[in-house]
DNA sequence: GGGAATGCCTAATGGCCATAGGCTGTCGGC
DNA sequence: GCCGACAGCCTATGGCCATTAGGCATTCCC
């Protein structure tokens, strides 16, 4: 019986794996120690319980979004930026759905400090310098661009798209057309 | 011992009450029974499975939900109506957390059935009316409020902004009024 | 008063997380 | 080349949960 050479990385890469082929709530030590061809509690040696587990992926995910949008966005400014941010996003999203699920969680500990968090965050505030936002804005353009896009993939996922005509596509080349609007004319001052 | 006089709806209900106490994911058969002194097997009289437990949670929520809009926005249009709109999602996700937590899910059956999610939409578009935006893109706008405002609260709710500074009391009203000018300048043909 | 239906119960199965403690092969020090 | 420590996996166990099967009492209608 050979040494499956197990590590913290390879469970959680096995579990971020199961987590977009089943389901990000199929992720069960159970599920991962059969797939690893392993016992369950043998996996405690590498994860200190199924939050810890739950949390790496999260990180692992946050971390591999960041370099997405990274590549995604570099050399391109105003509205082409906007859609590769987006669009990065949405394939994230289809591509990895485990892994994006994974997102949409209160993070742990090791997901807010492995720096993902604050990568995204600044990769967003390097979208708006495209736009007329001024700098004490930044912080709300952020928060709505964060919500709007997140939102946007949830409600697609949970099929809140599935009851009514026009294809979700559509609707999402209206929405970064429509955010893209709103960074160009964002809202300073107090409008009546 | 008297008959506790339970029904599906005492059951979901009191379900509901769990959900908004200790998160959505405490909603367990066995936690429901211990609530009302019964045994977990008991409840299946009442409720096909845990799922559908989970679903008529959703279902009621949906309309709880759908009761508080069709009263805040009533008399109300254009900008207060979308501002009474969004408020009344927002308390309803601050005072009532784990039925909001419930909306957020691929609704069931029995919750699409309910007819709550038809008289949302419905809603929103009321809402639409106090603003010029053109009949074939309502169901964009529609997508677009909901993703934003569900987006938001999803974050603020999972801590996303816990690590930055500015209170999000704040964004929100930046957000809503970011939604406000969006839908006053809805853009319509393909500018470049 | 009898019988059926209603509504709760106990018993039992199987899955999951987690802890405790045991076994084995590998490797550094001598 | 031997020995002890340690790393890494194992079995055993306990507790909680969902779900099914089958039993018992109360109620209500005839």
């Amino acid at each position: 019986m050979e040494r499956a050479a197990l590590t913290t990385a390879a469970v959680v890469a096995d579990a971020a794996a199961l987590a977009d082929q089943a389901g990000f709530d199929a992720v069960t030590l159970s599920a991962v120690a059969r797939r690893l061809g392993v016992r369950a509690p043998s996996l405690y040696s590498h994860v200190r319980d199924r939050e810890a587990l739950l949390d790496g992926i999260t990180a692992l995910a946050l971390g591999e979004l960041a370099e997405r949008i990274a590549a995604a966005i570099a050399g391109r400014a105003g509205r082409p930026a906007l859609e590769a941010f987006a669009t990065a996003h949405r394939e994230f999203a289809l591509q990895a759905p485990g892994r994006w699920q994974s997102l949409q969680r209160r993070a742990g500990e090791i997901a807010v400090r492995s720096g993902g968090a604050r990568q995204m965050v600044t990769l967003t505030r390097a979208v708006l310098r495209g736009y007329p936002v001024p700098q004490d804005q930044h912080v709300h353009a952020v928060r709505v661009l964060g919500s709007t896009i997140n939102g946007y993939l949830a409600l697609e996922r949970s099929g809140g798209f599935n009851h009514s005509a026009p294809s979700p596509e559509l609707s999402w080349h209206k929405t970064v057309q429509a955010l893209d609007a709103l960074l160009n004319s964002w809202p300073t001052g107090n409008p009546s």
